[in-house]
This record gives C-alpha cells, sequence and structure tokens, in this order.
DNA sequence: CAGGGATTGTTCAAATTCGAACCGCCAGCC
DNA sequence: GGCTGGCGGTTCGAATTTGAACAATCCCTG
C-alpha cells in the first residue's frame, strides 16, 4: 500500500469547488424547473434526450445509460411522465422485452415552454460565470473526467 | 423578455460534461465509501467538516450552511451518526435552541481509516485525470460559482 | 434445435431526500 | 415586564432513489 498523497491547496480547492458548484447548481436548476414548468430536473433530461433522438424515441436502456439515474430510477420516471401525458411508451417489434420512451406532442411542447428558463439559468449559475478559458477547460477537463467514469464501470 | 440565448458548441460541451462528471463522480465516491468504509458520501462530509472544526464541534446550522443538504437532511445524517456512535450531540449551554454536534473518538477513528481510499478515489476520478491548468481554471471557475450560488439565495 | 448465460425492463423494500409545519426560545422595542 | 419577529432544530408526510431479485426473452454454441 503505497503512501496517501493527500491534496495540495489547490488541489483542494478545485475538489471543493467542484462539489460545492455541483451540488449548488443542480439544487438551483431543480427548483427553477419546478417553478417554472412543474418538471424535475431528471424529467428535464429525459424529455431532452428523446428529443434529440431520431422520431423522439429511445430505449429503456440507452436512455439509462445517457446518465442521471439507474435503470429503476429511469422506469419510476418514464412512469411519471407517461401519467403527465409528455412520454408514451411503445414495445419494440423486433425485441419484445424491449421498450420505447417515445415524447408525445404534449411533451415536446412542454419541453420548447421549459428550455428557455432553464438555459437562462445554466447561465446565470455557471457558463456566464466563467471566462472563455475556464469554460474550454471545463469542457475538455470534465468531458475526459466522464469519458473515463462511463467506461470504467458503467 | 429577451431572446434566448443558446448555448454554443463549447458551452454546451461544458455543461454536459459538468452534469455527465458531477453525477459520474459523486456516485463513484458514495460507492467507493460505503464499500470501503460502510459510510455514504454526505456522512463523510459532516465527519470531515467536524474534525476540522475546533473541538472537532459545530452547531447544526453552521453544518447545513457548509452544505450538502437541507435542515431537515441534515438532522437525518447526523442521527445516523449518532446511533453509529461516530458523532453526539450536545446542548449550546448559552442558547438552549442550539445544538453542538460533537465528533467522538471512534469518529475521529473511524475518518481516519476512511480518507485514504477516499482521497485515492477522488485522484483517479477527478484529480489526477486533469492537467495542471485544467485544475487551475476549476478551482478558480467553481469556487467563484458556488460563492454566487452561496450568496445569492443560500 | 436445445442449453446456458447475458440482457431487458419492472417490481420490491429500504434508505434518503426535501419542504412545510411546528415548537420552544432569543432579542429588541415599547 | 410583556409583545413581536425571527431563529434553530426537529418532525412529518410525500416523493424519489437505489440495489437486489425477478421474469421474460434473446443469442450463441454445440
Amino acid at each position: 500500500m503505497a503512501e496517501t498523497r493527500w491534496l495540495d491547496e489547490r488541489e483542494m480547492r478545485a475538489w471543493s469547488g467542484f462539489l460545492a458548484a455541483s451540488a449548488l447548481v443542480n439544487r438551483r436548476l431543480d427548483q427553477q424547473l419546478k417553478d417554472d414548468s412543474g418538471l424535475s430536473h431528471p424529467q428535464y433530461e429525459i424529455l431532452v434526450r428523446l428529443s434529440a433522438a431520431p422520431d423522439g424515441e429511445l430505449r429503456m436502456t440507452e436512455l439509462a445509460n445517457g446518465l442521471i439515474n439507474s435503470k429503476s430510477g429511469l422506469t419510476y420516471q418514464v412512469t411519471q411522465l407517461e401519467k403527465a401525458g409528455l412520454v408514451r411508451r411503445r414495445s419494440c417489434p423486433s425485441d419484445v422485452r424491449g421498450v420505447f420512451a417515445v415524447l408525445t406532442d404534449a411533451g415536446r411542447a412542454r419541453l420548447e415552454r421549459a428550455a428557455p428558463g432553464h438555459v437562462a439559468m445554466v447561465r446565470e449559475a455557471l457558463i456566464d460565470v466563467l471566462t472563455p478559458a475556464q469554460l474550454e477547460a471545463l469542457a475538455d477537463g470534465l468531458g475526459e473526467v466522464s469519458r473515463r467514469l462511463r467506461e470504467h464501470g458503467g
């Protein structure tokens, strides 16, 4: 067992900043979305991914891999969205086990109404606070971080 | 109502990276801590803050401001830690309403045992993946982000 | 074509989270 | 002294999350 390499001052600042920002930004966004559009952040993310997919539909597993939560969590949220009429389930013709989540017209409309306020909050909380260089560093650095975590065990 | 300023490609990468990294790193850490020391990440954070405080004790409110979760969430976690004997409650002599959370010897020992593995995971998942320049950008940028979110509504 | 292992999505119980309501108490003000 | 406003922490119920167990199905190999 090697000696523990503790974090130096800069590493510590980066780590605390990451931790705090991650919690605070998420909290703020969730709040904004709920007040503004009655959607939770997880739900909004689901709608976004569906709307970006061809024909507005994706397999449950693909949706889950996109991230956010576990398989069971996804089942739950899609059920909620289905109750709200924003998403519909369609069974996959080529694989009986498979299920597509399909964005309904109401879902697309809801998303379009929610998006501007959401983007504004993302800017206010994160994007517009950073310098261009910091933006670049975040995009590259955190992109790499998530890529690694995704493959190594996801 | 101004036109919506959508995110350009770089901003989008930064935002997605932030979102994904935030979820994945947190998940991974929680897992590591639970497997390795039987502590959840929130619990670990509480122990860390207490151990850094004079006499290993803090008022509940100060602890909650440190962040992580709501007041009620903190009450819950402190209760859990108390059951596990890692933390003790002590009422504040000068203010009957006040409650101190105090780190016990067992709590300090548990934290010291958990720390090396935790730091190693923080390095593996985040710190050691970033270049020094990216580290600096994260520290400065996300530090500023959390500072703003904290004052503006926290 | 049968067998075995991997996949798909759901269900379940348990743990955790949040916000709102609440109680007791401090502090300033008349 | 007594009132009023607000703080500090807990309690409560509802919503959400997770991992493990499950049932059904697919696909590869022999």
